[in-house]
Order: C-alpha cells, then structure tokens, then sequence
DNA sequence: GTAGGGTTAG
C-alpha cells in the first residue's frame, strides 16, 4: 500500500505498450490476490482508476482479473472483462481460470469456447484451466474436445494439460482414457499421480489405486505429498486393508505429513475403516490441533459399524465439549447407530437435535431418520409417518425416491404390507429396485406370497441382471413347502440362463487373503478349520443358536439343511480367522452376496461367544 | 502477467 502513494498523481499519458514502469504496479496487486485481501484490492483498483493508469492498460487489468478473481469476487473480474475494448490472450485464459477458480465451471468452458470464437488460438494455460473446470464438471464429451485441441497444438504431454486431462478423464470414470493421457507423460508430479491414484479410488478400483501409488514409489521420481497420501490412504480405507494402510502411516510420519489436518482425518479413517479402532482413537488422541468434525465422525462411525455404540455415543460428547459442532455426517452416523441397536429414546433426542439445527434439512439425514424409525421398532411406524408427513412442509426436504423407499421398508418391517402396497399405488414416482427389494424382503419375512410375486416381477423388469430376486422368491415358496413353485423357479432360472451367483468370502490373515467358497475344503488348513467350526457350533448351540432353515430352497430333511447352512463360506472364513490370527484383530470377512439370515444369526452367537463385535 | 491435485455417509 506504502509503494502506491508514490504512483499518486501519475497523470502522464500511460504508453500503447506494456512496459516496465507499469510492471512496478502490477505487484501490489499480485500480492494483495495472493493474501485474498478484497478491500485493499479496491482500494488499489480505486488509485489505479484514479491515476488513469488501470482504463489505458491491458496488462494492469489483467493483473485487476486475476486480482478479484483470487478474491473471490468473480462479479468486479468479469465486469472488468467485459470492459475490455480488445482483451488480449492473457485477458482471456486469466478470466478462464479465474472462473474455473471460482468454481463456475460451465461458465469457464463458456469462456474457452468464446475465446476460440473471437479468433485466438488457446494457450496451454487456458487449455489446463479449461481441462480443469470439465474435470470438476465430469464432463469427458467437452473434455476429449479440449484433448483434440491440446492434441493439435501439441500441448497434450504439457505437464498441467496432461494432469488436468487425465483428472478429467478419472473424475468422469474413463480410467482407461486416463492412462492413455497419463502412461506417456514425460515428466509427472504428485499432482498428475493424484489424479490417477484418486480416480482408481473414487471408482472404486481401490487395488489398481494401490497399485498406482507402488508405481509411483518404484519409479522414484516424485515424492508423495500430503495429497497423495490422502487419496491412497482413503483408498486403502475403503479396502479395509490396514496393513497397507499402517506402511502408508509409517510414510506419512517418515515425510513429516503426520500434523497435517487433513491427512490426520484420512488416517483416522482409514483406521476406522479397517475397524482398527484402537489406532483410530490413537490418531485423535495425540493430536495437538485438537479434534476436526471429519476425524471424529469417522471415529464415531467406525464405533457405529464395530457395533461399539457406547463408544460412539461417549466419542459424540467429547466432540460437543471440545466446542466443535457435529455435522450431517456426524448426526447420520449416531442416528444409524441408534437404528442398529433398537436405542429408541437416544434416536429421538438426536432428531430432536437436529431438529432445532438447518441439518435437518438435509435429505440424507432424512433418510436416516426415516431407517431409524423404521428398523427400531413397529410402534415407531407412526412417528416416522409423522416425520415424512413434516419433511417437505416444515423442513423443507423434497420426499425422493430414497425417502419413499424408507416408508415402504418401514411398513414391511412392521408386517403392515397391507399398508405398504396401498402407499406404493399412491406414490407420485414409482418405486426403484431398492425399494421393491425392501418390500420383497417383507413379504419373506411373513410369508406373503402374491405381493411377492409382484416385487419380484417388479425387481425383474427394474434389473434384469439382478439374480437374488430368483433365490428370495423361492425363498418365500420354500418357507410355505410349496415345493412345486420352487421347482418352476428352478426352471425358469434355467431356461433364462440365469446362474445363481455363488457367493465367496474373503478374509485377510497374516498379510494373505484367503479366499474360501461354500463347503470349500481345499484350503491347506483344512483340517483345523473344521475343528474349529465344529467346536464354534457346539458352543453357540448351548448359548442358544437355532438354525433357522425356514428359507433355504431344497425340499431336505432338517438336519440334511442345517448341514448346508452350517458350511457357508463366511463361516469358513471366520473359523479360519479364529485358528490364525492374534484375538485380539478385528476379523474383516469381505463377500460378494448378502449374508443370509442364518449366517447372520449364528456369527453374532460367535462373536458374541469371544466377546468380539459382530 | 496467466495454471493443476487430497480427507468423512448412502
């Protein structure tokens, strides 16, 4: 501000070209954008106009665009812009990535296109920015055109054009495409490898993020950064890898990323994720900077899916007491956790929370609720109704298809199918798969075979590639030993081509996976493995286990099916667990189908049995 | 003079 009082009264005629004396006034302006101070800026602008200098240069109001555009005042930059008798090629790729900046995405793709239109060809600057509002936009049909053009400029193995464009290409899920922009790059940075780690990640090819993170590390030639770290940690996270996921911690304390927020909030997660809670905690614990909102609320629903609600419900009070307001997230999760363990008093004091905050409009805290009220318990039907009923008019939340869905598994559950089929009819959109589903599970439940046969029909039609309806129907035929229409199923899967999915479990043990099918004995151990399913079946037997055949498809004796279910492939997978890992690890078994009711109930007798979390 | 990436739910 001092050095522009001596440009004060600078009334001489400003020169047709852009030269030195009017660099000197550029800086004040480049550092007040930097500091985002928009008050100095103006005032800057202000002396500039004053000084007659800003009007006669283009190069001072390009350097007033990127000004405003650092402080967020889109508005003065683009006023500025439009100004312009003739914007020159800086002026053009500046407001471009002043509103790809600002978020204003479209409106820089806008600005690309004019700018081709007025007749300039595009810098590689204005192409990366462009490349980066169509990857903030996941555009990839605008996005392969600004390839095409970087492409024939020959721009396209630029450092920023190539990152922005193999981001683009991840965020809109062509990860193939992606690779054929990233693999040639001559020079990559931790940028250009986390838009590659974190699009495997978000498209949840979680193995091929990890894999890309090694490539990185083997390569050498870019160290990770805080970035870097967070999308490989959320990647192994996701893939309840915690193993990988320590080796990352221990890289991240190594590079000295370990007091950077928001790589803390990853590791919490990602412990979390791998239901190491104890690591969780620790993470937090240490922590100078005190708690974030992200990091506890992963920590409280690590707890919540560890079916750890005391620890959820002590870790929400120590959020609160440290002064940090809990988020939609946060509320979803404790709300989630009081739907699981039927903990009806604690779900309705956090509605009644919520309630006096704008959370409540949240849709997705909407539908917790709603799954709240809806699983706790049938008395509760009538205040989830209430709850709907409210949602538009008093809370202002637009009932979707998610929210109609909610309803319709809360009539199931509470056997009111009745109920359920006369909301359907009376719904103003139709119900998704999801929702048919709920109401397929219902008519299980209660063996209700005509309205079964609609959801299934439903199901079919809505996904055709969906296999499980076959197995739920006669599921339902079954459990009324209506051994006929099971056999026409059978048929009719035959006929059709449709193969039952076998299902498969996975289980991590020592650094291996371990992968087992149903009535899967191959696996070197096997011996010891049936020792322990037998010992863990005699066990559970005393404490009460009754296995519950009623839906299992085979006209077969009892003991001949209890036989079937006793050998699932995720209690193999647990009982091999149990004979090669240290108690007291999280056992994490990975399936690729729904577990089913007896497995359900006989793993919560196990772990209940060695005092583990189901 | 102008430019890019990351963490929490479903």
């Amino acid at each position: 501000m001092e050095g522009m009082l001596e440009y004060r009264g600078t009334h001489s005629r400003p020169p047709d070209t852009d030269t030195s004396p009017w660099l000197r006034l550029a800086a004040p302006l480049q550092s007040c954008g930097r500091a985002g101070d928009l008050r100095l800026g103006r005032r800057l602008h202000a002396r500039l106009v004053l000084s007659g200098a800003a009007a006669a240069s283009a190069f001072l109001t390009n350097h007033l665009i990127t000004m405003y555009s650092h402080c967020a005042d889109v508005t003065s930059a683009l006023r500025l812009f439009h100004a312009m008798p003739r914007p020159n090629l800086v002026s053009w790729t500046t407001l471009i990535s002043g509103l790809a900046q600002n978020s204003m995405h479209a409106d820089a793709l806008a600005a690309f296109a004019s700018m081709r239109r007025a007749g300039l060809a595009p810098t590689q600057f204005a192409l990366s920015s462009a490349a980066r509002a169509a990857a903030a936009l996941a555009a990839p049909r605008p996005g392969a055109q600004l390839h095409c053009i970087g492409v024939r400029l020959g721009f396209d193995s630029e450092l920023f054009v190539a990152s922005n464009l193999a981001d683009m290409y991840s965020k809109s899920g062509l990860l193939a495409e992606a690779c054929r922009v990233f693999d040639p790059m001559p020079h990559k940075d931790a940028v250009a490898w986390t838009a590659m780690i974190d699009g495997y990640a978000k498209n949840g090819s979680l193995e091929e993020a990890a894999r890309s993170f090694r490539d990185m590390k083997r390569e050498g030639l870019v160290r990770a950064d805080q970035h870097v770290f967070c999308s490989v940690l959320s990647a192994s996270g996701w893939l309840k890898d915690g193993w990988l996921g320590r080796t990352i911690h221990c890289s991240v304390m190594k590079a000295g990323f370990d007091r950077e927020a928001a790589v803390r909030n990853a590791l919490t997660d990602m412990y979390a994720k791998a239901a190491d809670m104890e690591d969780a905690a620790r993470v937090l614990k240490v922590d100078p900077e005190g708690w974030t909102v992200v990091s506890a609320t992963s920590l409280i629903d690590g707890y919540i899916e560890t079916d750890r609600v005391e620890d959820a419900l002590r870790t929400f009070i120590e959020l609160r007491r440290q002064g940090v307001e809990p988020n939609e997230f946060t509320f979803s999760s404790m709300i989630k956790g009081c739907a699981m363990q039927a903990l009806l008093e604690q779900g309705a004091q956090l509605h009644a929370q919520v309630i006096k905050t704008s959370i409540i409009s949240d849709s997705f805290v909407g539908s917790t609720l709603l799954d709240m009220y809806a699983c706790s318990h049938a008395g509760l039907v009538d205040q989830g109704l209430k709850y709907f009923n409210s949602m538009k008019d008093a809370h202002g939340i637009e009932p979707k298809e998610e929210h109609y869905s909610c309803i319709i598994d809360m009539y199931g559950r509470a056997g009111r199918l009745d109920e359920a089929e006369k909301f359907i009819h009376e719904m103003p959109v139709k119900p998704n798969a999801y929702g048919w589903c709920s109401l397929l599970g219902a008519c299980r439940m209660r063996g209700n075979k005509e309205l079964g046969e609609v959801a299934a029909q439903n199901i079919m039609e809505l996904e055709p590639d969906n296999t499980g309806v076959h197995v739920s129907l006669s599921g339902i035929y079954a459990s009324l030993g209506q051994w006929e229409d099971v056999k026409a199923i059978r048929k009719l899967m035959r006929d059709s081509r449709i193969k039952k999915l076998p299902g498969f479990s996975w289980v991590d043990a020592n650094n291996k996976t371990h992968v087992f099918a149903s009535e899967d004995w191959s696996h070197p151990q096997q011996e010891k493995i049936y020792k322990k399913l037998e010992e863990l079946y005699e066990r559970i037997k005393e404490e009460g286990y009754v296995p519950d055949t009623r839906f299992l498809p085979c006209n077969l004796e009892d003991a001949a099916k209890e036989r079937i279910l006793r050998y699932h492939s995720e209690r193999i997978a647990v009982a091999f667990a149990l004979i090669s890992m240290p108690a007291t690890k999280p056992i994490i078994v990975k399936k690729n189908l729904r577990i089913c009711v007896d497995c359900h109930s006989a793993l919560k007798f196990i772990a209940k049995s060695h005092h583990l979390s189901p």
